[in-house]
DNA sequence: TGCGGTATTCCACTATAATGGATTATTGTC
DNA sequence: GACAATAATCCATTATAGTGGAATACCGCA
């Protein structure tokens, strides 16, 4: 084993605990003997898949709550406020699009959200993403026009569209006035 | 084992394949043997965490992309459209609040998306959500008012408060004009 | 503090994960 | 089709996952 395996001991007992089980109420749960359940906790045993997967599916959790970094655990009375003008913004070379980055930095490649505003005769091309990656775009005012594989949809204010972005897609303003979106990017 | 875990080989599999990897090429990538490999494509073993941890990281997958029915795959060429009048809305008793529900149905309780409108004295008072849970609240006309554990941020438009959302918490609109808001929630 | 109930860990055992080497299957070239 | 190279599977073995029951630890109450 190269690189070693998060612990998922501790966050397992913590969300049992946090549920008020006994290794017994889980072990009923789930299937898995209360013995393999005191040996996971305390790191003692390397669970297999599919005890893995009882045991997620018992107590509610994804695989990735048992792994995941990730969910920005703020610290407890933080409220971190990224001002407008620290909000990063990105703009096309003709200048018709302006995309505001709302999604905080440590979310990048795994769910991205955008603020675009897009005058008329603007576009967003753009190629393939990851595999799996979709979008989702809610006009907010105006009206966009998205393009997958030649099949072209308009969205109107209030109308959201969601397509895979994993394949090339584009988002245009070919109405008369500018349009503002809101942009879900999930990889 | 109540629940059967999702078949992870043929996943794994394709994911090499889609990498021109050999098993042996895999092998020494993960540190897991090819004959494991083989076995584990072929539905023969159950990995350990483990061994399934090494493969994820050798691939570049997420735990979540092997078993994943969830970030809508969606058929190519699709562009779903939700219209306007068929987004789920939620209204505050007092009339003074409404969120729109952008976010898919098959995301609820992983991330949740809404397009808020509050007019001056509104109120949304939530209890704490999930541990872990966040929110990210971006203000895009008028000011909002964000309360956590009674510290108080106010956000201004076009900025993001970003908070936690698994203790009590509240977004008021104290201003004297109507404001409105994307709220990303993150379980 | 003592006691009873129960939550957790230990123990001996069985089943299977995981291995390295051998064998078989597959593929590409002539 | 024959042949060589290599990709995948089989096989025998070792280590450990996972179990049920017993023993120990822990907790709450009088």
């Amino acid at each position: 084993m190269t690189i070693p395996a998060p612990a998922i001991g501790p966050r397992l007992k913590e969300e049992r605990k946090a549920r008020a089980m006994t290794l017994t109420d889980l072990a009923s749960a789930s299937n898995v003997s209360r013995s393999m359940l005191s040996q996971i906790e305390r790191g003692e045993a390397n669970p297999t898949f599919a005890t893995l997967w009882s045991l997620t599916q018992a107590l509610g959790l994804k695989l990735e709550d048992l792994t995941h970094v990730g969910a920005p655990i703020l610290p407890i009375s933080a409220i971190k406020i990224a001002p407008a003008h620290f909000t990063p913004e990105i703009r096309s070379e003709d200048g018709l699009c302006t995309l505001r980055i709302l999604s905080p930095a440590e979310s990048v490649g795994a769910l991205e959200w955008y603020d675009i505003q897009m005058n008329p005769g603007g576009a967003l091309i753009s190629n393939a993403h990851r595999h799996g990656a979709c979008e989702h775009l809610t006009a907010l005012d105006g009206d966009f026009e998205i393009e997958v594989n030649q099949i072209v949809e308009t969205v109107s204010p209030g109308a959201t569209a969601r397509y895979p972005a994993d394949v090339p897609h584009s988002i245009r303003n070919r109405g008369a006035r500018a349009a503002r979106a809101v942009l879900v990017v999930r990889f």
